[in-house]
DNA sequence: GCGACAG
DNA sequence: ATCTTGTCGC
């Protein structure tokens, strides 16, 4: 487990608005994954609501079903949770954890919006973009998006649009299960992410490399 | 037992 | 997001 984390992030509100206009804005060329599973780092964070402050971050870095490496690091979440703010509060901490895994992943997978949100650069985006990685999010129910329910099999997707564009996708995970949200962030499509999606679950819901990132954190905050 | 779902 | 209680189901 690495010490903690203090990377300079966007603390005051006007400047996280700014970033995230910018970010917004940006169209980096999309990445698609090759031929071969590509490695995938995956991380969320869990808080602890009587010690408010401490706040827990767990990365893994996979590639097909294996974990390659594992990280927790621990933190004080500063900003307090505000929907549409959530990279003020919980940004440092991912991003600490996935630099502590120390490797070079083609694509990160994080429980957050990416373009489906009000100025287009949700968590998930913001994370990619400070990382230089491609990023895709996975969420219960989009941000701002709307679109028709996915069909009631495992695969079965549908377009999630905002301001006229695709930001993300419903996808059934697994039949007759409520579908999740896939989105699209950093350098990718909703296509990618619903594709990345399903191929990081099975019998589950919810993708198995964010339940084990959950699953450390958890862990580790049990253990003090 | 673990996960989904309610709330 | 978290916790807790409880049901249903594989």
């Amino acid at each position: 487990m690495s010490p903690s984390c203090d990377p300079s992030w966007p603390a005051d509100a006007e400047v996280l608005h700014d970033l995230q206009r910018r970010l917004g804005a940006l169209q980096p060329p999309p990445w698609h994954p090759g031929t071969s599973a590509p490695e995938l780092a995956a991380a969320a964070v869990v808080h602890d609501p009587d010690r408010g402050e401490r706040a827990w971050a767990g990365a893994v870095l996979t590639r097909g079903p294996h974990v390659l490496a594992a990280e927790v690091v621990v933190g004080a979440v500063r900003a307090p949770y505000v929907p549409t703010q959530l990279s003020a509060r919980e940004g440092p901490l991912l991003v600490a954890a996935l630099e502590a895994l120390g490797g070079r992943p083609d694509v990160l997978l994080l429980a957050a919006a990416g373009r489906d949100h009000p100025r287009h650069a949700g968590l998930a985006l913001h994370v990619g973009a400070v990382l230089g990685v491609p990023s895709a999010g996975v969420t219960d129910r989009p941000l701002r998006a709307a679109g028709p329910p996915p069909g009631p099999g495992r695969g079965d997707a549908s377009a999630l649009v905002l301001d006229g564009a695709e930001v993300a996708r419903w996808v059934r995970t697994a039949p007759g299960v409520r579908p999740v949200v896939a989105h699209a962030a950093w350098r990718t499509t909703g296509g990618v992410a619903a594709a990345l999606v399903l191929a990081a679950t099975t019998s589950v819901r919810t993708p198995w490399p964010l339940r084990e990132a959950r699953r450390l954190a958890r862990q580790a905050r049990a253990d003090g």
